[in-house]
DNA sequence: ATAATATATAAGCATGTATTTATATATTAG
DNA sequence: CTAATATATAAATACATGCTTATATATTAT
């Protein structure tokens, strides 16, 4: 296949690279900025997420709030769970979710601001 | 279908409803950001983002830095075009690429910073 | 005008994801 | 212990998404 050119002059191609070299994240760490942002990428979540940024909520209610099934519920809950975005608390028979860390609730805030402005 | 029986009394789910009615998003807010912030859900983005964050870049030199096809840099380039996430500045035959305002760039800082405290 | 370069778009495929239906586990009530 | 409640998990399906190959558009050079 024929060589493709770009914008750089191939001759400057190494000078490219090492002058972006700081700011190229690694495919792994991409990867996973990636995955925890995903948890940001779907409107259910994001209105889970929405909730627990006021209270504590156990997923009954988020099923009646969010009218929606209770596995449904629990799939998303599952998600947030893995990627360290909601925290867990039993009490009996019940689970009760929240926030993990403020940094979820800033990127959440930052998230309304920027669509606010779009 | 029997009616399932959630957490809060289903005589006080009315009261639950507006308890939370403050802090639950509409379906098409909440979609809206779930669609914006799809944008930081894939890791080619992030990787194109975190370059972006530094300075402008041409379509080719993104390519040749992350090592993939034009279509494929073109293609997310679209999606983030659309999501207003970054800005476009024709010249010649080449295309440049910026962050589009500065709540992108907090979102993707704050997001650094949360991944650093997993 | 013609050729070459830079980027965008389209179609196709392969993989990922959200939701449903069905079932399992765990906790409390009787 | 048994039944009911609350949540979690599994399998299946429908839909979305990323990348490739192929092609189109736009700009510059000759």
């Amino acid at each position: 296949m024929a060589k493709p050119t770009y914008c750089t002059d191939p001759h400057d191609s190494a000078r490219l690279i090492e002058a972006v070299e700081d700011s190229l994240l690694s495919v792994e760490n991409a990867t996973l900025i990636a995955e925890t942002l995903s948890a940001f990428s779907d409107p259910t979540r994001i209105r889970v997420i929405g909730l627990l940024a006021e209270s504590e909520m156990c997923v009954g209610d988020l099923c009646l709030v969010l009218g929606m099934t209770q596995p449904a519920i629990s799939h998303h809950l599952r998600i947030l769970r893995n990627l360290k975005i909601v925290a867990v608390r039993k009490a009996g028979r019940h689970v009760f979710y929240t926030l993990a860390d403020q940094h979820i609730l800033d990127i959440f805030n930052q998230s309304l601001e920027h669509v606010r402005h779009i």
